[in-house]
DNA sequence: GCAAAAACATTCCCACCAGTATGTTTATAG
DNA sequence: CTATAAACATACTGGTGGGAATGTTTTTGC
């Protein structure tokens, strides 16, 4: 219960962790709702029984995998938050880093874009409504590590930008963008993919320099 | 069969008209999937019946929501394209004309930003493909208005950016993003609206200005 | 090595919804 | 004023997929 335990959990996390994925690569393949619990457990070779063992429903699967997105950009954007900087080359760093988490967690990303369809506009949603609004809380937050850096922009005049709240729309609809055109291809390398990401957040920020 | 043709035809069209319209509302409101074709009817007052004269599948409602939302950004644009103006003006005036119809025909928008999802992804559409290309061929001619003014930019110094295709994915894909977060208020008017499209329209094409 | 529980697989059920078949009303033509 | 077809409403069906119930195997703790 005290050495091995660390052990049995990450058995237990692995196996979850190897659903969230399969979850996310069906969820990008067939769409949120067409993709069938079957479809799930199939890429894992598996069967249901082993998805219901780990995960009470489709929704909590869902929210796994969203939460799990969000996890990934904030890894990625984070530690560039919190290195000192001018904000104006701050904010270009986080936007190419949100643009490679986008290319390089592509199911995943791609997933939560449809679930705030299906889920967060849904008038009366029987999913749980404390985990949605943690989500959303989520969300929240993260869109905020970019109007923040924008503010302070303003302050130190490296940045311009009449509206705040809308530039930070502007910045992620366009770096989210990503995961709808975004096609992987076999000939590009990752280093290709990474020089799109950066030319989109270049073209983008490039606007909100002073 | 000649005179009163037209007004036979018209009472059907605006029928089919009104199905549509229930139809993009109802797949805004529960999402592609979700929403059964009942929810039309019953957004409508009438049931099935009505709904299955007009149209033989829940996939070919959606194809008519589909090419009616993208008719409402042609018929925006298509004037200011056609218009004589240098390139950075017209483009300004395509981004401002896009973000309004987004917010003046929502339904329609949110619908076929979920419907490309589900659809244009799939690996096996049972839908007919030949409309799905159809519709794939609209959206690629309507996103050639903006790079084909881009490149005109370019030539004639008004306008400036790294990658053309990689700038028209910015540009739409910040202004799509409107049907994303766009909440409607009742407290605001149609002309704070209005600057809310033409403001993200501004934030966006500013930065690709020479 | 042995209970006991975790980690699955197998099987089944039933709610839901697209689509159909058929009945009824309303409008149009002649 | 008909008959006839269009425009619906009503009633039904079949397949599908989420989830539960139950069985089987593998691991873990002692």
């Amino acid at each position: 219960m005290n050495v091995s335990d660390p052990k049995l959990t990450k058995r237990k996390l692995d196996s979850r962790q190897q659903i969230i994925q399969a979850a996310a690569v069906c969820f990008m393949k067939y769409g949120l709702e067409k993709a069938t619990m079957d479809d799930m457990a199939g890429e894992l070779g598996s069967t249901k029984g082993r998805v219901y063992h780990h995960f009470a429903s489709k929704d909590e699967i869902f929210f796994a995998v969203y939460r799990q997105a969000m996890q990934f950009c904030f890894d990625a954007v984070l530690p560039i938050v919190s290195k000192p900087m001018p904000a104006k080359e701050k904010l270009m760093a986080m936007a190419m880093a949100h643009g490679r988490v986008m290319m390089d967690t592509l199911p995943f990303q791609r997933s939560i874009r449809q679930g705030v369809n299906s889920y967060l506009h849904g008038p009366e949603l029987g999913a749980d409504r404390e985990v949605l609004n943690e989500l959303i809380a989520q969300r929240n937050a993260y869109e905020d590590l970019y109007r923040t850096v924008l503010q302070q922009g303003l302050q130190d005049g490296t940045l311009s930008t009449p509206d705040v709240a809308i530039a930070g729309r502007a910045i992620l609809g366009a770096l989210n963008s990503l995961v709808d055109w975004y096609r992987v291809r076999p000939e590009q390398s990752h280093a290709d993919q990474m020089r799109i990401a950066d030319t989109l957040a270049e073209t983008i920020i490039k606007g909100m320099l002073a």
